[in-house]
DNA sequence: CGTAGTCTTGAAGATAGTCAACCGGGGTGG
DNA sequence: CCACCCCGGTTGACTATCTTCAAGACTACG
């Protein structure tokens, strides 16, 4: 909110001048490691729906979303896809190759993206000299593994403009990090990846979305959003699933 | 399969002589790396209901259920629960914690259950002395991440009985790893404490219990459960579920 | 043997999935 | 340059599934 905008044309291939630095890999690494970083990080340019990364292809980088956005998916042996997350400028893609070296998802381009990559093998040996950017590496990935708690599984249940809400507030949090509006942003995704992401159906989305528009929370036109609302759409989002399932403390 | 069933009345505070060495962190650590480990970890007891961590609580270990079981769950500001994971021997708990020292959820006994612990900066030391187990521990917390996707999102969406289907599939193969029949095996946790996992009501999972038992796919009598037409658990958690999403190659 | 918690089953109502038609915009090719 | 087409989005109608409320059975345990 109070961060500036990121200018994507000040964007570089080194840390130390990335005006995302404060928020990626980097943040809290000294000048040395940084600079350590930078001799390693390459560069990589998708157009919309470019693969970064498809399922069971062997692994050979991290990925760091620089500008644009992508998706990832899995694949069910029966050929139907599950979007389990869109990731923005900022977040760390690729994570879920770290168990053994190969991509278990599939990761595709919802713009043209720009993405910084991380060659494992330079990585882990910086990390092995780096103990400060090996928690960091440690630390972002529980982070993610909470955030995959939290969202898809707060996600987990309760109606579909429930989640819906959860969704938009979970975009709106994290446009406003990077400096963005938090009110009114892009939603570089079709209905039909919303709604895979939801466990629903894009019409069921649709519906929501008209929904919402009709109670005064969201003004839509097409992908663009403004959260006219925020109030209402917390109070959605909190809202008091049927799920009880409560145990007396021991 | 051809695995020997674990002896709970032989599993010891040694890592070395623990019958879980090869499901367990030190697999794959040579002698010295498993000694240094042996001499960090520590032990706990819990009885049914007891916690071992709570939400909000400062962080001081990582955690190994040695027998047992354990449940995780969220919970929401409104107060109701959502539970992400059940934990069997040889599984670690408590990884949530690592990105900021601090529990984001909550982790309950099933049953009386032994746990070691790992104190995190004891344990932090040694990563640093020996990047085999930093890997190690980087590994596992991929395949965390890995198995969450697969499954809570698997899990995603399709009818209760498919879900229900992977839910039982998945615990059949994670008993068949420990040595334990594949075929039959004792749920440990409640009805309420599946459905809130699956996304569901109690009496819903019920219901689709009681439609596999008359299918013949499965034999129950209270939370002993008997899979009697595997081929055909395996045809429902693979079935084509709705959700096409598909787009077009590149 | 009684009680409490868990599990099952029934019936009614709500939510969301499916099928289908239609709209609108952007890109393509004539 | 314009018309057409394709894809994404919206809306409607119907139906299946799941949730909810309620009652009763079973089990474990005191």
């Amino acid at each position: 909110m109070s961060v500036k905008p990121i200018k994507l044309a000040k964007l570089r291939r080194s840390c130390s001048t990335c005006h995302l630095r404060t928020l990626c890999l980097p943040r809290s690494l000294d000048r040395d490691a940084m600079n350590a970083l930078d001799a390693l990080v390459g560069s990589r340019v998708l157009r919309e729906r470019d693969h970064l990364y498809r399922r069971g292809q062997a692994s050979h980088s991290l990925y760091v979303v620089r500008s644009g956005s992508v998706e990832v998916h899995i694949e069910a042996p029966s050929g139907d896809e599950q979007v389990i997350g869109f990731y923005l400028p900022g977040d760390l893609v690729g994570l879920d190759a770290l168990a053994d070296a190969q991509h278990s998802t599939t990761c595709v381009a919802l713009e043209t993206s720009n993405l910084c990559t991380l060659p494992y093998s330079r990585l882990e040996a910086l990390c092995s000299r780096t103990p400060k950017l090996n928690r960091q590496l440690d630390s972002l990935l529980a982070r993610e593994l909470c955030s995959e708690q939290q969202l898809l599984l707060s996600l987990g249940r309760r109606g579909l403009e429930q989640r819906l809400a959860v969704f938009l507030l979970d975009l709106s949090r994290r446009w406003g990090t990077l400096g963005y509006s938090s009110a009114r942003f892009r939603l570089t995704m079709t209905r039909g990846q919303i709604a895979s992401y939801l466990g629903s159906a894009p019409e069921s989305v649709s519906r929501a979305f008209s929904r919402l528009r009709e109670a005064g929370v969201v003004r839509l036109q097409g992908r663009d959003i403004h959260l006219l609302d925020m109030a209402r759409l917390v109070e959605l989002s909190v809202a008091p699933g049927p799920f009880r399932h409560v145990q007396p403390a021991s």
